[in-house]
RNA sequence: CGGGGUGUAGCGCAGCCCGGUAGCGCACUCGCUUUGGGAGCGAGUGGUCGCCGGUUCGAAUCCGGCCACCCCGACCA
């Protein structure tokens, strides 16, 4: 009965965001500000996350290495743009051992001034490149205004650092990580469309000479980050004096990149297929892709229909993600509605009358409550079920993407920008620089969230300087 | 940092105006009955009322101060 756990999204949608992770049992609340526990049920998602982020950074020739929490303070400082973007949101180490620290520690809020040095040790020779590295690590920023997930003041991520000779060679590998690791991973796996593209120089990394990003919009049309390339130029080769040998036997700083996502994407996940029942994850990112429910009256009927299940999930096992719930405990509606609120793509009921008909009801959490529910045949189950999969995440896909498109308007005026960006985007021809930017924001609170790869061949007026251009950008309120 | 709000049992709240020694729902424990969409009945466990100080015979309640957290805006993955 206690059905009012968690608050519309059409009523509030800050607080349904709020409710659907207490529900789902993703993360709480810890008690330093800013600061959240993840929890089983969250924690099992962000290693499905980085089981595939993984996957696709080692096949894309990148070697996992990890690198010092702590980062003496004069490092950070060695990049001026760097140390700039950072300095107000570093958390400083002063004290340890009972001493004070002849040199402050500053808490790593991204690692490019600790890699630095390793990375001048170990390039030498244009044969040392290129040199690819990623780590798996938490990051601190002191940030104004923490959300669970989307930005709290420690979080998970991976971060990619890699050195090159040429420019060339930086800039292809941004745009690889960016194609081929980052947008796969968020289309195919978690099943958010995004848009690919690269930022305005007031949105770039600190330090970057250019920052390419994919930007996803959440279900209430503002726009989310959802990971980052950076070509880095020479900037931190120059700061930290990582310098090789070309074949002319000349003294050459090499290239680098960075690039990196992070917990915010279990946000973003929430945020773009879940609705008033709770979290829906697509099967290909879902820890438990098929739960299975016993219902029963009895031991006898319970060992009637717990042989049955045995019976039918045999060989389910390398081929789905399953879960059998045989607490005795709980009714049967409980368990529904508890794997419902996580997000559990599939659910399989088997019950005294499926044992006698040979059937199962089959669950689909796409489409919530009894709506999704079907009794099936066992017979021919298993390609049933995998269908059935397949045809989620591909709905979810479709349903995200037509869901983006409904609600990005292409503008030709600031007053159309200016209502486009109330409900989603808007993507308009855009010559501006970074202070026409600043006017926009300051009058619509959106900002350029991308200027997209793919740019149409037309040209059009820009909407701020009303010069002529063949570019788009488009326009959101962000996270 | 500005605006708004909230602090009472694990969670959600009432009690406060009008001071008299803390209550309801959920959860939890035990027992019996239950189980195809959040089970029922009975018996229980659990609270320095955010903190400090003041007024008073007596403070969750009145007064002063502080703190924390949440939400909405300016910075950010």
């Amino acid at each position: 009965m206690p059905k009012d756990t968690i608050t519309p999204r059409s009523k509030d949608y800050a607080q349904w965001y709020l409710d659907v992770i207490a529900q789902a049992e993703l993360a709480d609340y810890a008690p330093v500000r800013g600061c959240m526990v993840i929890r089983p049920t969250g924690y099992a998602i962000w290693e499905r996350i980085q089981k595939a982020l993984d996957e696709r950074i080692k096949a894309t020739g990148h070697q996992n290495a990890y690198f010092p929490l702590f980062v003496p303070m004069s490092f950070l400082t060695k990049e001026a743009d760097h140390v700039d973007g950072f300095a107000p949101e570093v958390a400083v180490v002063t004290h340890g051992g009972g001493e004070e620290l002849a040199e402050p520690l500053v808490v790593r809020p991204t690692s490019e001034a600790i890699i630095g040095p390793s990375f001048a040790n170990w390039i030498h020779s244009w044969r040392d490149l290129p040199l690819l590295i990623n780590q798996w690590a938490n990051v601190v920023r002191w940030e104004m205004r923490p959300r669970l997930f989307l930005r709290t003041t420690e979080f998970l991520w991976q971060e990619g650092h890699t050195a090159h000779a040429t420019e060339e060679e930086a800039e292809e590998e941004a745009l690889t990580i960016l194609h081929e690791v980052y947008a796969d991973f968020a289309e195919k796996v978690l099943a958010i469309p995004v848009i690919k593209g690269i930022k305005t120089d007031r949105e770039k990394f600190a330090g970057a000479l250019r920052t390419y990003c994919i930007e996803a919009m959440m279900q209430d049309g503002r726009a989310l980050q959802a990971g980052t390339s950076h070509n880095l130029g020479q900037n931190f080769a120059r700061a930290f004096d990582i310098k090789y040998q070309t074949t002319e036997n000349r003294e050459e700083y090499v290239w680098t990149t960075s690039w990196g996502v992070s917990t915010r994407l279990i946000g973003a996940l929430i945020m773009s297929h879940s609705d008033d029942e709770g979290l829906v994850c697509p099967p290909a990112l879902a820890p438990i892709q098929i739960v299975v429910v016993p219902v029963y009256k009895g031991d006898t009927e319970r060992t009637t229909v717990l042989e049955a299940i045995e019976r039918i999930i045999a060989g389910w096992e390398g081929r789905f993600r399953v879960k059998l719930d045989d607490r005795d405990q709980l009714t049967p509606g409980y368990k529904f509605n508890e794997w419902e609120s996580k997000g559990v793509p599939v659910r399989v009921e088997v019950g005294p009358r499926d044992v006698e008909k040979g059937t199962v009801a089959v669950a689909r959490r796409d489409v919530p409550g009894k709506a999704g529910k079907e009794f099936v045949p066992q017979e021919g189950l298993v390609d049933r079920l995998a269908t059935l999969l397949e045809d989620i995440q591909s709905s979810l896909y479709a349903r995200a993407l037509a869901y983006r498109d409904e609600r990005t308007h292409d503008v030709t005026s600031f007053e159309e920008l200016k209502e486009a960006v109330e409900h989603g985007f808007a993507r308009a021809y855009w010559a501006g620089s970074s202070d026409d930017e600043a006017a926009v924001q300051a009058e619509t609170r959106a900002t350029v969230r991308a200027i997209p790869l793919e740019q149409p061949e037309r040209t059009g007026t820009c909407v701020s300087t009303g010069r002529p251009t063949s570019r788009i950008a488009i326009f959101g309120r962000s996270y």
